[in-house]
DNA sequence: TCGTCGCATTGATCTGGATCAATTTCGTCG
DNA sequence: CGACGAAATTGATCCAGATCAATGCGACGA
């Protein structure tokens, strides 16, 4: 198995031994939900490969992605009865999933990685404030931009650095995730590739302006 | 020392003396800060007394609210480098202050502790993305709902309960939580007192109709 | 090759909330 | 009490982004 990222990275070789003998490698095909919002929250996951797409639904059917699991991110971390979201692949996903009842386990005996853990949570609630900043304050375009700068940026730390942004989600995945509507992202994408911010290129967008971009995303 | 919410109450007696040993009790007054975004994280507090007004600003101004901190909320858990936000009281404030080195020993020392920070953090995140369903996808009668919702059951927990919902923050500070401006704020509390939805009294907000804002919030 | 089915783009129009602009209310201090 | 300044309300108008409505455009199977 390919030595998980982010967080296993500073585990030792007995600690990582014990956690991979109790993941479970798991894959999903396109479009295949890996879990549900308000299911019995049974497994954890750690994204090995693909795209995963995390949202909350509205019961009159709005709804709101609040983020993009990209390789190396862990899913479902919250550990409460049920889920607070739901999840579900984006093109093909291989995962290692955790039962409930070894997550806890390995949590209680290894204090080193329920420090990880921590940080990866802390981590993540640092960029749910950046998302609010994003969703509340934010003009379409300014979105739009912030959203492609953030995406490189984590292609990037995964040792994929690129001018060009892959976007395996759809237009309407991205609208929901910055709380927009499909059209917006679309004319969106269309102003800037005019002014020649960005190139739209099948499966993403090559970014021409990064300074440009930058100084938007302030 | 009143004994900490949330994060201590299952502490045993010898942790919680060390913990209280670590801790620096300290007080501001009104509009006071307790840190700023981007300075360097020296401390990390526990909110003891009053309300903290948690928010993130643009280089032109605009602000984001990203939460309001009661009593037993810890502030500053990111701990890295710098603050991913600012901090300061809306009227007196009490907390307790621990040194970055005391906050990290302590750590170390009390996976116990740790396990209760790990908690804590994750029940934030959860409400993060609640927060992001509610800015990029709710109305502004929604948004004011579930605020107000949200504030009452928050109060409910610290023992509260009241159908008088305080809140001592501005309606400056209530539009940048929302993503909102203070007009549509004014005007929608204005509608939801006409509707007799609520009741506007000095300092807060009385819920004259739970039943039509709980299925409002859905 | 063609038809069809999901996306995505583009155009026309509408509207919820923003912006601009006065008041009004309230808390505080001389 | 009366005057001042900060916060809140209310009204008039505007506009960014939503909504409504056609196309466009691959990918894929027959």
């Amino acid at each position: 198995m390919v030595r998980l990222v982010s967080v296993c990275a500073s585990l030792s070789d007995d600690e990582l031994a014990l956690l991979e003998s109790l993941a479970h490698p798991t894959h999903f095909a396109s479009g295949e939900t890996l879990f549900t919002q308000g299911r019995e929250a049974h497994s954890v996951y750690n994204v090995t490969a693909g795209v995963v797409r995390l949202y909350k639904l509205l019961s009159d059917g709005r709804r709101q992605v609040v983020g993009f699991a990209l390789p190396g991110d862990f899913l479902g971390l919250a550990m409460r009865d049920a889920y607070g979201f739901s999840a579900d692949a984006i093109g093909e996903v291989s995962a290692c999933a955790f039962s409930r009842g070894a997550y806890t386990a390995l949590v209680d005996a290894k204090p080193h990685l329920l420090k990880r853990l921590h940080e990866f949570a802390t981590h993540e609630l640092t960029l749910a404030h950046e998302q609010m900043m994003l969703l509340g304050r934010r003009t379409a375009e300014e979105k739009l931009i912030c959203f492609l700068l953030g995406m490189q940026q984590r292609w990037a730390r995964l040792g994929k650095p690129s001018v060009t942004v892959p976007l395996p989600m759809t237009r309407q995945d991205i609208a929901d995730f910055l709380g927009l509507t499909i059209e917006t992202v679309s004319r969106t994408f269309t102003r800037l590739a005019k002014d020649k911010t960005i190139l739209i290129v099948p499966g993403g967008v090559r970014v021409m302006n990064p300074e440009r971009m930058s100084a938007v995303a302030a």
